[in-house]
DNA sequence: AATCATACATACATGTATGTATGATTGCGA
DNA sequence: TCGCAATCATACATACATGTATGTATGATT
């Protein structure tokens, strides 16, 4: 065939990625084959093997298409010792949620990466990346956590590392549940009332021993 | 080959379900061939066939081998009057989450269903199961919930539904995050302090407005 | 004891996904 | 303007996984 011009191809490469989501998120990773996407894409697998070495190449370029943005994003609060860390904390986790409802972009891949995929050796090393990135995120969220205890945001005696574990567990439950079966809650809307419920609590109870006891 | 007593054709049943779960742990339900579980299990394909129609068979059985005790479980506990609700919606929440840590086939299962496997038409009705199951989950907890209030040990403002749905996230969310990274926290020692934690949350703030505004 | 049905192994035909090698056409630099 | 190299299509060889058809030997039945 013809040679393009780089822009052309570069079309041609996106164009590839948008039908790896789209039959990805239909069929599952394992079910949709190189020849699915590219006749998705309007092209033959021949311009897959010129882009890309094979199907994990493609899903890891979609997928890190939608995720470093986000991982910037989370990375670039963490860090400073701005104030009110548990605002800008709330910020955040309403963001992600109401993201998630809202880009259809991220929607797809998130969907493919929680119920569209298996998280075997077979997808190479991003079993091992999603691993490091979840103790990333814990990080952050523990300093946060950290930061509003010594605002005096939330109360001394927190368990910042339980208090992560379990707001980590919450998020990407909500994420993964609502992904799941959208028609069970609206996502977007209900987002800053459970984030905010969710955060009010902790600076309640504090994630120490539990007040009851149970039996 | 020669034909075996009913016994020993139940046990060839058990063995082929035993090694797909293995199997399917390993490699994803869509890597494993009926040929790795058939030489897991010690027999060959022909063996596979005699007893299921084909893998999404094989998968169904396995799932519902551990899946139905479980269901039986929630179902008991829902509907009666019994006194303290809340309780017994602690020792169930605490109980499932201290069972995934210890059985090992429990834990394998839900490990498959949550991270080795995609949910596509291909597994048959199995998404449409898991839908109507977390909604009959839902209703439970609502209901759990609703004596709570009624009972007096949840504030009466509650959202039941609400707090239902960030229960199930929440729950879900420490199943589906221990499983993917066991060495993250350990779950059956951090079952009851993050369950009363989270039951002591509901009964301070109650899942009303936000407490506070984010930005 | 003869017969049938069961439990499983073996063998084969089919479909399909993959990777690669090759070809055609053209943008782009020298 | 010439030629290189890039872009993508086409063709082919290979490898499996699947389903089924058939064979075989024995427990169960009358």
């Amino acid at each position: 065939m013809a040679r393009k011009t780089p822009e052309e191809a570069r079309q041609t490469y996106d164009a590839i990625l948008d039908a790896a989501e789209a039959v990805f998120c239909e069929r599952g990773v394992s079910q949709a084959s190189l020849c699915d996407i590219a006749s998705a894409a309007g092209v033959t697998r021949g311009a897959i093997y010129g882009h890309f070495r094979n199907k994990v190449d493609v899903f890891s370029r979609m997928y890190e298409r939608v995720h470093l943005p986000i991982e910037r994003l989370a990375e670039a609060g963490a860090d400073s010792q701005a104030p009110d860390p548990l605002g800008r904390l709330r910020s955040l986790l309403i963001k992600v949620l109401q993201d998630t409802a809202a880009d259809p972009r991220q929607r797809r891949v998130l969907e493919i990466l929680y119920h569209k995929c298996e998280m075997t050796p077979e997808l190479g090393a991003l079993v091992e990346r999603q691993q490091a990135l979840r103790a990333r995120a814990l990080g952050h969220t523990r300093r946060f956590l950290g930061n509003a205890v010594a605002c005096g945001q939330l109360p001394a005696g927190l368990d910042c590392e339980r208090a992560a574990v379990g707001m980590h567990a919450y998020v990407t439950g909500l994420i993964a549940n609502w992904l799941f079966d959208p028609a069970s809650f609206d996502l977007g809307a209900e987002a800053e009332p459970l984030v905010g419920w969710y955060l009010a609590a902790l600076q309640e109870g504090g994630g120490s021993a539990p007040c009851s006891r149970h039996r």
